[in-house]
DNA sequence: ATTCTTGCAAAGAGTTTGCATAATA
DNA sequence: TATTATGCAAACTCTTTGCAAGAAT
């Protein structure tokens, strides 16, 4: 990879992000540096550098990839009522992947499941 | 929802499909039976069919959404080679659902994780 | 000089929607 | 008759890609 400031700056960008953005989001924060970048470079280097570990890329079902500066292994849950995305550190998984690979003769390789649910603001706001 | 052959059929065919299709396999398979059905039709039907509770959405990152003929609580697995789609019962998951809520605060509601990896025959055929 | 990267626009996949017609209740 | 469903085509969202021009090695 040679050196681009376009991918530079994406780094930075979702390195300084703490709300798993989308491709999307972060084409708009990027504008605010390079504002005639566009839409494809950024996609292009969404994908360079999660393939070369730079970022991790999230697949939320039914929604874009959002993508996180944090690399090493761990999960995360979605509220469905404002869309907030948060990390899951748990060291459990192991023993309920463990599980699932005798139950099914998988081997498991996801380590990047997204649960959804209902975050704690969301739920005060509906009295819940 | 009034009746409607196209409906019946499409149910019909979800019930009778253990490989979790997807909805262009879906329309696929109904045109056997209904060679002029509309996409569109194929789409607002499982989407109703999903809704009320007859089959189940399996939203699937980066992929299109499956769909299943069962509709309780389970999780599943694709094999990310040959892309097929397994379920996966597993009681174990209540702990770590509740280990989950109690690490975010948040109120966990997805209870159909679909995990990656490779089954058993792919393992095989890779001489892993 | 060669290779990689960019911006732009077009194309692609998957899904939804507007509309007139047809079927159901 | 009033409502819901259909087929068709167009539109929509997210993402990828071909290409000529520009930047990095």
């Amino acid at each position: 990879m040679k050196k681009s400031y376009q991918r530079e700056i994406i780094l930075k960008v979702v390195r300084e992000s703490c709300d798993h953005p989308s491709a999307l989001t972060i084409y708009e924060r990027v504008r605010e540096i390079i504002p005639n970048i566009s839409l494809g470079t950024v996609y292009r280097n969404l994908n360079a550098l999660a393939v070369n570990d730079y970022i991790k890329r999230i697949g939320v079902s039914n929604e874009s990839d959002r993508f996180d500066k944090t690399i090493t292994d761990h999960h995360h849950i979605r509220c469905i009522k404002c869309n907030n995305v948060v990390d899951i550190f748990d060291e459990s998984y192991n023993d309920f992947c463990n599980k699932i690979e005798l139950e099914t003769e998988y081997k498991v390789l996801s380590h990047d499941l997204v649960f959804e649910g209902i975050c704690h603001d969301c739920l005060k706001k509906e009295g819940i």
